[in-house]
RNA sequence: GGCUCCGUAGUUCAAUGGAUAGAAUAGAAGUUUCCUAAACUUUAGAUGCAGGUUCGAUUCCUGCCGGAGCUACCA
């Protein structure tokens, strides 16, 4: 909240105890945007107030306008329209609140400690753009949240074990002709990625055979050699066999070596890996002091079981009859062996699709009743699927965008782009393929981080990403056109005094004052939510606003030198927030473009 | 069947219970002797259906219709 905003609280409070008689606490009331077709920037909607008041809400509105006007120092005029007061306030008062830009931090998180999971790809396949929204959102959340002044460590799960790995080794075995990814001229993760495939397309043959020889499809999908085999496989690998054990290690550190170069194109890291072969046993220790606690319950049959029904929830598996672990097992003991790594972190944070909000939803309520204190700080940041106007993306059916297609293709349109519109002129080789990158990326990060993480998105392939219009190279665009700005502005070496109060300022620049001086408060919104779309809208509004304004006003011809000085500092504040934003998007922003 | 989520312009997305439901894109019409036209201006176009709660509902509640997900001793 900016001081003058909680000054004009403070005065409708005495307001309604001067006019009234009436106490009203300061935390209710709330103040909104004026919309755009009245004058004034301040809203107070007075409908709630009308038993109070006992007036008509035109007379009310009138009544506490009148009051403001006389004793708030940043109220200047008011109108009313119909229940709406719309109040205007001082330049003296905008030029103040743009003064302090900076001095406010974001907080909403100081001093507490997180570990951000996002990503938790499959090492038996390519990642595809439904893992780079995953990613994205992860990474920008991590970012929000160290800005909103919490500490942040960046981790993944990497599922390297189980039968779907088994699948590809198998079908590597059977196929492969010990090929490598230097044989092949293929990304490591691709050439895993094509023998997992190839194991499902021999897998449905035998099923279809074993049709033909009389078996029903059920049978069928169980009996078929090949899948048992890779069942065999995983037998195999779980009894430590060295063949198996030393075939797993070498395709994963193929498929290790895919992905970092994607993370890498994308510049995204982690502070801690962990893998599921290392972490599958864990949490079996943790079921029997629970049982003890009485949290879980055993069966006849020896397996463990919570019942949350008095949750509205189910009754939950822990533990196999025959003792071994279950997925949620696993992640029981997957949060606490985190917090054994990282003591004194608040909380977790896992970026996962929302077909699994049933799940994290059990997980978080058995860490509660197990009694850890940061199960409270837990959250689940549920994002919906990428979907294809053909329907869901599908790895085995080969009905996925495959995530380094894509981000080349963005990167080469961006360089198409940029050559049509003739902007590379005094550009090195570097600096222009750098660009391409920067803007290619920011396309592609924009896209998929503008959209409300929870919703299920759209993404047609035959319809490129836009370069236009509510986009991320329509922010760069705009604070490249600000650092030209900039760049002139220093050539004239304005001299750097403050800004008197006696400047008239126009509509443009009061909208961009007010966007800029919102930055903690956006995000702090957006720590809080979990919400990259917050500083998505955010920064795209600030962008909007800043190009209207530069096209309206014109900054070096402005009437005076003051006011020159004004439209560069305000040029100036602009482009740092835009940066600011972008950065916690996980998107650069270029000097020129 | 049970539980959860989602239905907003042709399309892709917005909207702490507030004013005439915002943007972008596609459509129509404009703006470059002057700070970067990946920009700006104008125009047309939408809340699945039926009730309820109230000063006011896209938002909250109920029912229906349509879509998705979960409902494994898989992960």
């Amino acid at each position: 909240m900016k001081n003058f905003e909680d000054q004009i609280i403070n005065s409708l409070v005495s307001a309604f105890k001067t006019l009234f008689e009436a106490d009203i606490e300061k935390e209710k009331i709330t103040l909104q945007p004026t919309n755009k077709e009245f004058k004034g920037t301040h809203t107070f909607v007075v409908f709630p107030y009308l038993k109070i008041t006992r007036k008509t809400p035109e007379e009310s509105a009138k009544a506490i306008g009148v009051f403001l006007v006389e004793n708030c120092d940043s109220v200047t005029s008011f109108n009313v329209v119909k229940g709406f007061l719309n109040l205007e306030l001082s330049t003296e008062t905008w030029i103040n609140s743009f003064h302090k830009l900076g001095e406010l931090k974001p907080s909403a998180k100081k001093g507490s400690k997180y570990i951000v999971e996002y990503a938790s790809p499959n090492t038996n396949k390519p990642l595809h753009l439904g893992h780079l929204r995953n990613i994205f959102l992860g990474f920008s959340v991590n970012r929000i949240l160290q800005e909103a002044g919490s500490e942040v460590v960046k981790t993944q799960i990497v599922n390297d074990r189980g039968i779907h790995i088994c699948k590809s080794m198998l079908a590597w075995k059977r196929y492969g002709n010990e090929e490598n990814p230097e044989s092949s001229g293929l990304k490591g993760d691709k050439l895993v990625g094509k023998y997992y495939v190839l194991f499902d397309v021999h897998y449905k043959e035998e099923i279809a055979q074993l049709i033909k020889e009389g078996l029903s499809e059920e049978e069928a999908k169980k009996e078929a050699p090949i899948l048992k085999e890779a069942q065999e496989l995983l037998r195999k690998w779980e009894s430590k066999d060295a063949e198996t054990y030393t075939l797993w290690e070498k395709m994963n550190g193929w498929v290790y070596d895919g992905f970092d170069a994607t993370y890498e194109s994308i510049g995204v890291d982690f502070d801690k890996n962990y893998y599921e072969s290392d972490t599958y046993l864990l949490g079996k220790g943790i079921v029997d002091a629970g049982l003890e606690k009485g949290v879980f319950y055993k069966k006849d049959d020896g397996s463990v079981w919570i019942d949350l029904t008095s949750e509205g929830l189910d009754e939950k598996l822990i533990l196999r009859s025959d003792g071994t672990a279950v997925y949620m097992t696993q992640d029981i003991g997957t949060a606490n062996q985190r917090y054994l790594d990282f003591p004194g972190i608040d909380g977790m944070i896992y970026t996962v699709g929302n077909e699994q909000d049933y799940h994290f939803k059990v997980l978080f309520l058995i860490l509660k009743k197990l009694g850890y204190s940061w199960g409270d700080g837990c959250h689940h940041l549920s994002y919906g699927m990428v979907d294809l106007p053909t329907g869901k993306m599908k790895s085995r059916e080969g009905t996925v965008v495959d995530a380094d297609d894509i981000i080349s293709e963005m990167i080469n349109t961006a360089e198409e782009r940029t050559k049509e519109l003739g902007k590379i002129e005094g550009l090195s080789e570097e600096g222009a393929s750098s660009l391409y990158r920067i803007i290619g990326l920011g396309a592609l990060k924009y896209f998929l981080l503008k959209v409300d993480p929870k919703k299920r998105m759209m993404f047609n392939p035959k319809e490129s990403i836009d370069f236009q219009g509510n986009t991320g190279p329509f922010i760069q665009y705009t604070y490249a056109r600000i650092s030209a700005i900039l760049r002139r502005a220093k050539i004239l070496e304005l001299e750097d005094s403050s800004v008197s109060d006696n400047l008239s300022l126009h509509n443009s620049e009061i909208d961009l004052i007010s966007l800029v001086s919102a930055y903690s408060e956006r995000v702090d919104l957006a720590a809080n939510e979990y919400s990259s779309s917050i500083i998505a809208q955010y920064v795209y509004d600030l962008a909007k606003a800043y190009n209207r304004f530069y096209t309206e006003l014109s900054i070096f011809g402005a009437e005076n030198k003051e006011e020159i000085k004004f439209r560069v500092q305000l040029s100036e504040q602009v482009a740092k927030a835009i940066k600011k934003s972008m950065y916690l998007l996980g998107i650069e922003v270029p000097e020129r473009m």
